[in-house]
DNA sequence: TACTTTTATGTAGGTACCTTCTAAAAGTAA
DNA sequence: TTACTTTTAGAAGGTACCTACATAAAAGTA
């Protein structure tokens, strides 16, 4: 931990971590959070992860089109939000083992609600596109 | 409306219209409507218009730190999308009221659920950070 | 020695988001 | 005439995401 990092840690009471996030609010730290949770890759990662346990390379086949840094990336977001766990066999080559924590497991429901929903309207979605360009 | 778009819109049959999204496959147009939902200022957006017809000032004052850019552009893409209507009144300076369509208020509402869900766990999530910086 | 495997990291470069500034329109008020 | 109103567009420039490619480690196999 960085001097800086532990004088941040410092300065700040219980009582501001008690506090509910308001996201209308410019400068509130929450919008990282969702920031992470509605990034291009993240809303993918929690819902492959919803079903149990992964390697990083099941992720990589599962999630059509993710780069191998933007994975990384996404995965390293969201375990630093205590969303993801991470779990390194001690084994060669390598085998890293993804999962939900309990807190990840209620943000993905909430992630795959609208994703679901997305996919299920999307039909009509793509004609109120149609009908906006052809109007 | 372009010949472009006009030879792409008579090469779909309406059976590709009926098609849900796929949003794990790495070109289905749904990771679109993905993007536009949970942008940055799309998510926001679409929480204030929860309460009903906001006027462009409104939504400005209200969604702390969004550029005038942003905003149309944002606003502009969830018209495109169908989810939000656009009513310009004739007057001068511009009156324009923006809205929910019924298909926003329904996207609208899962936007929220995680909203909601973020601001009252953070306290959690910031927790976790910590921990893990610390750690 | 060369090559394999899996999970990362580093770098170079592109793209798209994003902010800021300028400007337009046509009325009203000073 | 000048300033001010509200909404939107355009341009210039910054930044952060994102892709692609190269590199690394470690231990086993051909």
């Amino acid at each position: 931990m960085a001097d800086a990092d532990i004088a941040e840690y410092q300065s700040k009471t219980l009582s501001n971590y008690l506090q509910a996030g308001n996201l209308m609010a410019v400068d509130c730290p929450s919008r990282e959070v969702l920031k992470h949770l509605t990034s291009r890759w993240g809303v993918l990662v929690l819902i492959a992860l919803q079903s149990g346990m992964h390697r990083y390379s099941d992720l990589r086949r599962k999630i059509g089109g993710v780069s191998e840094r933007m994975l990384i990336q996404t995965l390293q977001w969201l375990e630093q939000d205590g969303m993801v766990r991470r779990e390194a066999l001690p084994v060669v080559p390598p085998h890293v083992e993804y999962s939900l924590t309990p807190m990840g497991e209620e943000a993905a429901e909430k992630v795959r609600a609208l994703a679901d929903w997305i996919e299920i309207k999307f039909p009509y979605i793509a004609a109120a596109q149609m009908q906006r360009k052809a109007g």
